[in-house]
RNA sequence: GGGCGCUUAGCUCAGCUGGUUCAGAGCGUCUGCCUUACAAGCAGAGGGUCGGGGGUUCGAAUCCCUCAGCGCCCACCA
């Protein structure tokens, strides 16, 4: 067979993921082995898959396929999140493109249409991540939203309330205005920007004085209800118990007294606007202030206000300035710097803080229940410093808005009363900002809240009926729940472990292993998911939680689509194979840092896929001749010297040992990127720069078969480390190496390897020193420009003869790989050699005429004053009495064995010089 | 305003509880090679005193203090 000198990956990756699917490899069941389980972070279901979610996704795809190899049963679910604000503002989006406005459609029309988009749009993301290799489950796709997830959440909703943990409540909540619904905190995110603070004049009824407030937000005056100070502030006394009247608006207001205003800040005074500020809010309970809301859930003013009404609350900020102006109110305006919040699915739209009824999830008992396996370590986060962020967390937990005035998610199941005939019931209030007298009840069906109706409020019994039925009917809330509401469940409910508590899969699957994560969901995500792990399953969701980075460019700016520094995944994919890619993202990933992506590092994998490739053409070149003692049949057939061959091996074998432990460890610590580079040198270094220049034959020659048989198993063990990194190119090589019935795969062919062993590490020692020498040799003949294939003779200098080179089967690689004619040990060295150390051993090489004395003895020369300072260090280390009687002996043992060896290196460097003459 | 983290070679980063992995790796750079697996390659070389300062110690990149710079998270100062 005939094997290109370049690996072209396209055809490979699209051939071995069909099989894999074909013969349904990704699959898992629970069964006798030892699980391990990944839940996927689920990408929004209309999403595009960007580098983040390749960064994300390779790494666990490696984890996936390193447990798989372990012998352990594999099982990695994928899904998708319904989004709903993202989602919903798409889907409105897009109407709006066809001239269709939300609110002229009913609930059913408008989720037809998001049906629609989803449908279309819904799992492309999915397929993308087959092109990456992503081995998920995929008979296992789920759906935030598909039946068994809605069924969950509204249980789980039912069952929160009942435990008296979901309450309804009026508060000051985060509006984002644009999207036109609630926002927890965690989705507020704050920016610091310009902006100008205003002082506004505020006459003293009936005088000619006035009180200067500086405000950032002058448009909200149209709702001030009060002026406050502090009650403590000298230069505002003469200001109490007056009355001062809102500029523009004219409405006279109580100046009102209290230490939560700061003397310091601008003139002192602060204006007070209860509907629109959450400590004006407070300001405005504790002194009874009125409230006036001037806005529209728009962010447009309201009727409420005498002014502007109907104008956009951002426009009406720039009038208002105007207008003031012109007035003569406005004192004067300051460049000003503060944090505004926006809406962390909307980024341009600042969140407005309204005055609003909405579903609470009491926090308290959650982040009680969710703290202790994290500080205990049961759960481990990796970087560990997440801890105190989480920590931080939960100690200041605020409770949890979880209902969003949107149609597309999972809706709320409460159902409210309200009464037809004309006598309503005594206290009802529907109103959406008054506290008391709703009624209503939380029921998982319809049926069930008529039940409870009637148990809950047996006064409704007694209604006067109406048109002939009850005179009372249900509503059900038509609000949704928050996205995060549904999957903080995810890691029970893809094992349908609120529905079917106790069944077979969660039993096995529960808790999983790793989740692998961003730092920028701990809260919306991971906190959550350890909450309702503790609530419904008394367990943590998983053991370890993996957080990797952000992914920047390579100048390390955020990847964005307005600065266009963002690959597209498959283009990558596309031009360097997947294997590439996943390399290069792997090599940039450190573990928990931010990652610099460059596309240079694509192309070290792709390299290092060819390099690979090529490895693979050259082992399969080899023909096998007869072993030792069975004869040289095959012509041009040279029989091993002096086990040459075994050495090699053994020594492969045993580097291969050593590396697999540690790159074991390193997975166990989730130091990904330094497995792979030890991945990388174990195959580029040792495997192909020395073992296969080890026992590679001469050129047609054959090679002995056992040698043969022994570098094709160690092929396939390397074929077994590299897999999890680079999945296409060693299963399509490992197909090659041997006979495989249809349906086996290297990613299922369970690998382990022998322990390392205290031979294996002496080996490996004496191999290193032989290397130096190799290396040695080969720095002589580039600094004297010989030619590789010019023979040289090598000296090995009076005690050096016992070391590597007295051991025949090292001695004869050596001179296989430096190109020698012959090794002679001899007790000094003569004229006309280059001579160079390895340790303390000496080593030359004769060359005559070629040798520059001159040049030679300055270099010896020098090392030697090098040499001799060192020495002087340590000298004075060891006459150093304390350190002699402080350190430990080891130590001082060690600082003589450094003098006594370069003494014994500076005279072998003096020996040198004499022998240049 | 609190909290966390970072600063080591041109770039990206390792260096755990202080002393043989102590100054490392990969990439890049330079030099020489089209050597019959691979020029997406091979061989060789140069390069940092570990952000600044101080301290502890026989001994500090490693521990402590301090200053400077950078980054992230949290917090209602208009």
């Amino acid at each position: 067979m005939e094997l290109a000198t370049k690996y072209s990956p396209a055809e490979v990756e699209a051939k071995w993921y069909e099989y894999w699917t074909k013969h349904k490899l990704f699959a898992s069941k629970p069964d006798g082995r030892e699980p391990y389980t990944i839940v996927i972070p689920p990408p929004n279901v209309t999403g595009v898959l960007h580098m983040g979610h390749m960064l994300n996704n390779t790494i666990q795809d490696i984890l996936i396929r390193k447990a798989r190899l372990d012998g352990k049963n594999a099982c990695w679910v994928p899904g998708t999140d319904h989004a709903s604000i993202a989602t919903e503002a798409k889907v409105v989006n897009r109407l709006a493109e066809q001239g269709i406005k939300k609110r002229d459609l009913t609930r059913e029309e408008f989720l037809k249409h998001a049906w629609a988009w989803t449908e279309e749009h819904g799992g492309i993301i999915l397929k993308q991540l087959r092109k990456l290799g992503a081995s998920c489950d995929w008979d296992r796709t789920a759906f935030t939203m598909d039946e068994k997830r809605s069924e969950s959440v509204l249980k789980v909703f039912c069952d929160l309330y009942d435990k008296g943990l979901i309450y309804r409540g009026l508060r000051m909540v985060n509006w984002d205005p644009k999207a036109q619904t609630v926002l927890s905190t965690e989705e507020v995110i704050y920016r610091e920007e310009k902006s100008k603070l205003y002082y506004l004049k505020y006459y003293v009824e009936g005088s000619s004085k006035y009180a200067v407030v500086a405000t950032t937000r002058p448009e909200t005056i149209m709702g001030d209800t009060a002026m406050c100070i502090n009650p403590k502030d000298p230069k505002n006394q003469w200001l109490r118990g007056q009355k001062v009247i809102v500029p523009l608006v004219g409405r006279v207001i109580p100046v009102i007294e209290d230490r939560y205003v700061d003397i310091e800040f601008g003139t002192g005074c602060l204006k007070v606007t209860p509907a629109h500020d959450v400590n004006d809010y407070q300001l405005g309970k504790t002194h009874n202030l009125e409230t006036i809301d001037i806005f529209n859930p728009d962010g447009t003013i309201s009727e409420q206000s005498p002014l502007y009404v109907g104008m956009d609350r951002m426009e009406c900020r720039k009038q208002i300035a105007k207008d003031l102006e012109a007035a003569g109110l406005l004192e004067k305006v300051e460049d000003y710097e503060n944090k505004v919040g926006y809406s962390e699915r909307n980024q341009d739209t600042a969140v407005e803080p309204r005055l609003c009824k909405q579903w609470f999830l009491s926090m308290k008992h959650m982040a009680d229940i969710a703290l202790p396996p994290v500080l205990e370590g049961k759960l481990k986060f990796h970087p560990t410093k997440y801890v105190t962020t989480y920590r931080n967390w939960l100690e200041n937990i605020q409770d949890w808005c979880i209902s969003r005035q949107l149609w597309w998610g999972h809706r709320i199941p409460a159902y409210f009363i309200k009464t037809l005939s004309n006598s309503p019931l005594k206290g009802e209030n529907n109103d959406p900002e008054k506290e008391e007298g709703e009624r209503y009840v939380v029921a998982l069906t319809e049926e069930e809240a008529y039940k409870k109706a009637l148990e809950k409020y047996p006064e409704l019994q007694s209604l006067p009926p109406f048109k002939g039925g009850p005179g009372w009917v249900l509503q059900r809330d038509e609000d949704a729940l928050d996205t995060w509401f549904s999957s903080w469940l995810w890691p029970i409910s893809l094992f349908d472990g609120i529905n079917n508590p106790g069944n077979e899969e969660i039993r096995y699957y529960y808790p999983t292993s790793d989740l692998v994560t961003g730092p920028d969901i701990i809260f919306f995500w991971v906190a959550r998911m350890i909450m309702a792990g503790e609530e419904y399953m008394g367990d943590i969701p998983f053991r370890n939680v993996y957080f990797t980075g952000i992914v920047r460019d390579k100048l390390g700016r955020k990847m964005s689509k307005s600065l266009g520094n963002s690959p597209d995944p498959l283009k990558l994919i596309e031009d360097y194979g997947a294997d590439g890619v996943r390399m290069g993202m792997m090599l940039a990933a450190p573990a928990g840092n931010d990652i610099l992506f460059d596309e240079a590092l694509c192309q070290q994998g792709a390299a290092f896929c060819n390099k690979i490739w090529n490895a693979f053409r050259l082992v399969k070149s080899l023909t096998p001749a007869l072993s030792k003692g069975e004869g040289e049949t095959s012509p041009g057939f040279t029989p091993p010297l002096e086990g040459m061959e075994e050495a090699a091996i053994r020594w492969m074998q045993a580097k291969l040992n050593a590396t697999y432990a540690e790159i074991n460890d390193l997975y166990s610590k989730y130091r990904l990127n330094e497995a792979l580079m030890s991945v990388f040198k174990l195959f580029t270094d040792e495997f192909s720069g020395w073992y296969l220049e080890m026992i590679k034959p001469a050129y047609g020659s054959p090679i002995d078969s056992k040698t043969l048989a022994a570098t094709l198993d160690i092929f396939d063990q390397l074929l077994h480390i590299i897999h999890p990194f680079m999945p296409f190119i060693t299963e399509e090589l490992w197909q090659h190496i041997a006979e495989r019935k249809e349906g086996e795969s290297l990613m299922v062919s369970v690998f382990k390897t022998a322990e390392p062993t205290e031979e294996d590490a002496k080996l490996i020692a004496q191999v290193e020193e032989m290397k130096q020498i190799v290396s040695g040799v080969r720095a002589i003949r580039q600094s004297k420009n010989i030619s590789p294939r010019e023979p040289l003779a090598l000296q090995v200098i009076g005690n050096a003869k016992e070391g590597v080179t007295s051991i025949p089967a090292l001695a004869a690689i050596i001179k296989k790989l430096a190109g020698l004619s012959q090794i002679d040990h001899i007790a000094e060295k003569g004229e006309g050699t280059q001579a160079f150390l390895v340790g303390t051993d000496e080593y030359a090489v004769p060359l005559g005429s070629l040798i520059d004395a001159d040049a030679e003895r300055e270099k010896a020369e020098t090392e030697i004053k090098r040499l001799q300072g060192f020495m002087a260090g340590i000298e004075k280390k060891l006459q150093n009495e304390r350190f002699v009687q402080n350190a430990p002996a080891q130590v001082v043992e060690l600082e003589r064995k450094k003098l006594a060896d370069a003494k014994s290196k500076i005279s072998a460097l003096e020996a040198t010089i004499k022998a240049l003459g």
